[in-house]
DNA sequence: TTCTCCCGCCAGCGG
DNA sequence: CCGCTGGCGGGAGAA
């Protein structure tokens, strides 16, 4: 609202500014192409690409090429991301030469292959409903409404958390490596071109595709941000990299082979491209820029920065005048929603024991922008405080305040990437951390997410344990059953002594008690009955036809009397403990 | 009309 | 503070 910085304002009346906009197009026959990015880079490789070479810097480029600075970051950038460049210094950069290209795209390749971690950017099912996140859990925490419940805004609903954790094994360690990873990866860098470059030249030499239009190399490189204004930005800058690509012969530009629509298809590369050629037709072109190219960007920018010519200036407040306003508003807007921009909370800042809710609080409508989401949640620390990032952590780590909020935090940040699978690992570490968690209650008492979140870890824990112990008694069951079928169709049938008839069903009896050992219910029961069974018989015949010193004799006695022993027992404890509950 | 994509504002950052 | 970088999206040519 009205900040328009004052020397605009005083510029806007010298400009004749009834005429608002396309005036501007009437005394010069004004051709885009003759500025294109894919020209422009065209001239800068003709200028660049040759021997003795070592070092560019920007303004003798601009100056050179005729066109504003702005315009050589476009390029240098991505001529970085594919190894032709390296930035060496401010405003220095080093030429490497297409033959760096190769090595450069290796890497990429390679990195591609492990490449879990780029699909950061997820989200937004658009409406409130969870749609297609599976139903099956529902039942187990009936009260996952999604709104309603205006008394905790602050958090995504634990049930979902508990989804996510159950689906993908998610645990806290995980949540707050991610976390960390998302703050030491700059957030600035992560939008920047040359890192588009690099992924966008990951889907051609990752995958099959040979050919990929803009529209899906967005929808692939933004994962599933439908968001339509995020996706025409970023089509907007592949059109720039795929502009500078191809001048490179690094792409070509083709149709789906379906539609009409226009693709890119990769071409990799070819050793040395073809325009070496154009140096001389250069100068030429060059010139003949000069003269079509408009006067706004050609004249260098130190000179009109400090006295602007007011022809030139005009021109400019033209646009800016039928721009400002809206502009403003929306950057206004933008702005206040943000409140202050600062990164207030710093890592942990202790003074402040809430919750970081703020962004949260529109519970009526889950679809939360992701977007400030992140610039809130992942401030963007650099260079200097990214040295003691880790250390400092791991201090804040000690200190419950600052374990409690790195715990939101972790949950928010997994509840936003969801949608990346993690390992299972870190299982030991977590319940560690736990531990840790939960012993610090006599200092603060857990929330009931810190409490949900506990009893979903220690269930997790559990859950594969039991699973390991349900497998174990299957086993034991088979192997069992394997000798009982053995004894009783084979041993036994063709025993003829009485000696070996008590040692068979011996056996047969203390198999018995191994599985009445490992089930439990009915099955217990059935297993107790049948090993006494078992034991019955066998003594019948020992009593009969054996001798009291007989070996085998001797050995039912002791297990039969073992085994009745601890039944009883067993049966006793039952019968009182059911008798005190 | 839709597709392309140039232009320049201005936030961040380094010095 | 100043000047360098560079994300970003308006909106003007091109198709």
């Amino acid at each position: 609202m009205s900040d328009l910085p004052p020397e605009k304002t005083n510029m806007e009346l010298s400009s004749s500014s009834s005429m608002p906009g396309p005036s501007s197009s009437l005394h010069h026959s004004y051709s885009r192409k003759q500025k294109s990015l894919g020209l422009l880079c065209t001239n800068f490789l003709a200028l660049y690409n040759r021997h003795g070479i070592e070092t560019i810097g920007l303004d003798d480029a601009s100056s050179k090429l005729g066109v504003e600075r702005r315009r050589i970051y476009d390029i240098v950038n991505v001529l970085e991301s594919v190894g032709v460049l390296t930035r060496r210094a401010k405003n220095q950069y080093t030429w490497k030469g297409f033959a760096a290209i190769p090595a450069a795209l290796k890497e990429l390749q390679e990195e591609g292959a492990k490449d879990t971690f780029h699909r950061f950017y997820i989200n937004e099912n658009v409406k409130g409903s969870d749609d297609e996140d599976d139903e099956e859990e529902s039942s187990s925490q009936p009260l996952s409404s999604s709104q309603t419940d205006t008394s905790k805004p602050s958090l995504p609903d634990s049930s979902k958390i508990e989804i996510v954790f159950m689906r993908y094994n998610v645990d806290l360690l995980t949540f707050f490596l991610w976390w960390l990873y998302a703050c030491v990866t700059d957030n600035r860098r992560e939008k920047s071109l040359g890192l588009l470059t690099q992924n966008f030249i990951k889907l051609f030499i990752c995958s099959q595709a040979t050919i990929i239009s803009l529209d899906e190399a967005a929808k692939l490189l933004l994962g599933d941000a439908h968001n339509t204004s995020i996706m025409r930005t970023k089509v907007r800058r592949l059109y720039d990299i795929a502009n500078v690509l191809s001048s490179m012969n690094l792409i070509e530009k083709t149709h789906t082979l379906d539609s009409r629509k226009p693709a890119f298809k990769w071409l990799g590369y070819n050793g040395e491209p073809t325009f070496t050629l154009s140096s001389d037709l250069m100068m030429q072109a060059e010139s003949k820029k000069r003269v079509f190219g408009t006067d706004l960007s050609n004249v260098s920018v130190k000179r009109s920065k400090t006295h602007e010519s007011a022809t030139e200036r005009s021109l400019k407040m033209k646009h800016h005048a039928i721009a400002e306003s809206s502009y403003n508003r929306i950057f206004d807007a933008h702005e206040s929603r943000h409140g202050s921009r600062g990164y207030e909370f710093g890592p942990f800042a202790p003074a402040t024991g809430t919750y970081p809710t703020a962004p949260l609080e529109d519970s009526s409508k889950r679809a939360f922008d992701v977007e400030n989401l992140v610039s809130d949640y992942r401030p963007s620390y650099q260079n200097q405080v990214l040295k003691d990032l880790f250390g400092h952590y791991m201090d804040a780590w000690k200190s419950w305040i600052a374990m409690q909020r790195c715990w939101s935090l972790m949950i928010l940040v997994g509840y936003m990437y969801k949608d990346v699978v993690p390992g299972r690992e870190y299982l030991h570490d977590m319940v560690e951390f736990l531990d840790k968690v939960a012993k610090t209650v006599d200092t603060a008492e857990l929330t009931p997410e810190e409490r949900n979140l506990l009893s979903i870890a220690y269930k997790n824990l559990i859950a594969g344990r039991r699973d390991h112990r349900v497998k174990i008694e299957s086993e034991i069951t088979e192997i069992c059953d394997r000798i009982f079928n053995l004894i009783d169709s084979h041993l036994l049938p063709s025993a003829s002594t009485a000696d070996s008839k008590v040692f068979y069903l011996k056996m047969k009896g203390g198999y018995h008690r191994y599985l009445s050992d490992s089930k439990t219910g009915a099955e217990k029961i059935k297993a107790v009955k049948r090993t006494l069974e078992v034991y019955k018989s066998a003594q019948a015949i020992a009593l009969n036809d054996l001798p009291s010193t007989n070996v085998p004799r001797l050995g039912l006695a002791l297990n039969f009397s073992l085994f009745y022993y601890e039944t009883l027992i067993s049966t006793k404890a039952a019968l009182k403990t059911a008798k005190a509950i």
